[in-house]
DNA sequence: CAGTATCCTTCGCGATACTG
DNA sequence: CAGTATCGCGAAGGATACTG
């Protein structure tokens, strides 16, 4: 199992981390894992994103291959973004990270705190 | 499965989530998944970083518990990084990640490509 | 060897306002 | 509704040089 290349600047590995590095991209997988969502619907559904940033995100993902952007000629308008094979292939792992997350984040918390009353005393 | 309140801007478990982010953590976690690594050998197996971005994700990272830091009495100085068990389980969850980007790097970069060709033509 | 110090760029992101 | 346009800042990250 030879992961050298992995650190490698120029590896593409590296060009997929840097997309899941992305927070908003990771909450945006999460958000369309139960199916399909309106551009509104995510944007309620991530606290603190801005429209121009979801749009942004969404727009990267897309081009990556993760989601599909429809658009429904209605009025008023609609559009729903869906999360292709691609994206949801991606969800499992993401998730795995995620539920790590909520079952480390006191333990991360603590540390922190520990550490932190340590320097300050 | 209430995962609602994880999008909440101030759950904690954004704070992992950002910690995550950061590419260099990654990287740092999959570094040390074989065990206990020097500085230089960090910096050399991690293409592409400065001394002083190790050095703030190290920080960061011990912080929160998921290595230590090890300094030996000698000369020349010697430093050893170690993952906790915090930290080896974290590399779980991440491994699954990379794993994900190692496969799916070719289907990200055609749908790019395809993207782009389109746009462009 | 294992960092620290300093400077500087850039650019992601937020706030706000406007539109098809 | 689903964005786009514009402005601006602050902080992360890079390059370089120096030190215990």
């Amino acid at each position: 199992m030879q992961q050298g290349d992995f650190f490698d600047p120029s590896c593409p590995t590296r060009v997929v981390l840097d997309r899941i590095g992305d927070k908003w991209s990771v909450l945006v997988v999460l958000s369309l894992h139960r199916g399909p969502r309106r551009f509104t619907e995510l944007r309620d559904m991530i606290g603190g994103v801005t429209p121009k940033v979801l749009t942004q995100t969404l727009r990267a993902m897309e081009r990556d291959g993760l989601l599909t952007r429809k658009v429904f000629a209605e009025v008023p308008p609609r559009v729903e973004y869906t999360l292709t094979e691609l994206g949801q292939s991606l969800q499992e792992p993401l998730q795995a990270v995620t539920d790590w997350a909520e079952h480390n984040v006191n333990a991360v918390m603590s540390a922190r705190d520990l550490h932190d009353t340590r320097a300050t005393a």
